[in-house]
DNA sequence: AGATTTATTAATTAATCGTTTAATTAAATA
DNA sequence: TATTTAATTAAACGATTAATTAATAAATCT
């Protein structure tokens, strides 16, 4: 019932529209609606709607929710690895620099470590194991080495086990940023750039030099 | 354990069944699922047949599929509550004990960074704030305070934050069990018990005195 | 100008979900 | 023993979903 007479003024291709514009706005709205909420919380018509769209201009340009999902991924991973690429091929490269860009990376695009314990953790197998694949090769394998070479030139502890080190090198830089919300419940703190530049600078003393006032206490046991 | 369409004698109260069974094979069920996908990615009917029972039994314990997530929380938050409490009550309580114990709790409840991290980052709001607050009164405090008490003391390094102090010390424990996948595949490393010793000595060594090479050189400048 | 292609929405479809209801049977009660 | 209550399933319901289709009109081509 209805229509008949009455020019729906919404209907056909609507004049002087950017369909690139449409497909950014989509995916724009994809990862804003994804990184919130998981994917089966989100519906089409919620990720076109918030893109000024119909949803079947998902199915369009993406072929399906599933399309639109993995090219947002894809998307994503393109900016990160070019920005971690940058990162750990600066010319002098030391892991307390690196930790302290990484801070700030972090800080900058703070949907990362979301996004990523989001894919590696909750995802549905499928896009998991490529995103494990990718992140795997990223920036591991060279921090590993580097370690391992401050061991090996006696500039860290002797016997620190360089895989170990890097896990807690990654979890103290990580964990503020994936766990904002609950910090700043709990810390009243709020996780901006201002925090990840303190946040940097403290990670890289207390990774180098722990906690102990060492003006007092100079070379515990350290035996194990 | 899939007893799936036993044919047409199945209708009607069952003989000689214990109900109270049904409930706790219900939450058990509840919590496989729901440890591993999102609330809305599971289904009723699959919680339900995994529990070998109609859909309609979740409804009828439960009050439906938000009651039994909630009941299934609750439990969860029980175990652990009594856990954390046994941990942060002993009598001589320190940051390096605890943190040692709390490695090797979580190694023994490797569900729980996953838990936490999935309710307060992915969580639709509803429940959220309930754990929120549960975990904010839990043992923050408590840690803070004590990290603060040492930097009193002199005996950790004068200016030390005792806010990015325990994030880092949160960080450093919990990732690697939050990202035991991804561990697992990059470093060739599996995630158990006799890991988590070696990770727990590795967090308190690095913890407390960084890993800098003492011997060689005392308090570098750091100066950035 | 006329035909075709491209971009868009409304309407429809088929599947699935959580929930409700009605039927059914064992157990409990009187 | 007769009646009520408790526990269970199958079936149906209404809502919502992703996906498809048909209608429509601007752009582009011939």
């Amino acid at each position: 019932m209805k229509q008949s007479t009455t020019k729906s003024a919404s209907l056909g291709r609507p004049s002087g529209r950017d369909s690139e514009k449409v497909r950014r706005d989509l995916l724009e709205s994809a990862r804003d609606h994804f990184l919130k909420r998981d994917f089966k919380a989100v519906s089409l018509r919620e990720i076109a709607s918030s893109a000024g769209v119909n949803g079947a201009m998902v199915n369009y340009y993406f072929g399906g929710k599933k399309g639109l999902y993995l090219a947002m991924v894809d998307e994503l991973f393109e900016s990160l690895d070019e920005k971690m690429r940058s990162l750990s091929d600066s010319s002098e490269f030391s892991i307390a620099d690196f930790s302290h860009s990484y801070c700030l990376l972090l800080a900058e695009n703070p949907w990362w470590p979301n996004f990523i314990v989001r894919e590696i953790l909750f995802s549905e197998g499928e896009t998991k194991e490529e995103v494990l694949q990718r992140f795997s090769k990223m920036i591991a394998p060279k921090l590993l080495h580097a370690i391992g070479q401050e061991v090996e030139d006696g500039n860290y502890r002797e016997g620190l086990n360089p895989e170990l080190t890097l896990m807690s090198l990654m979890g103290m830089a990580i964990f503020p940023f994936l766990a904002a919300p609950m910090i700043e419940r709990v810390f009243g703190m709020k996780i901006d750039e201002s925090m990840a530049n303190k946040l940097a600078e403290h990670n890289v003393a207390l990774f180098m030099n722990g906690v102990v006032n060492q003006k007092q206490q100079v070379t515990e046991g350290t035996g194990s």
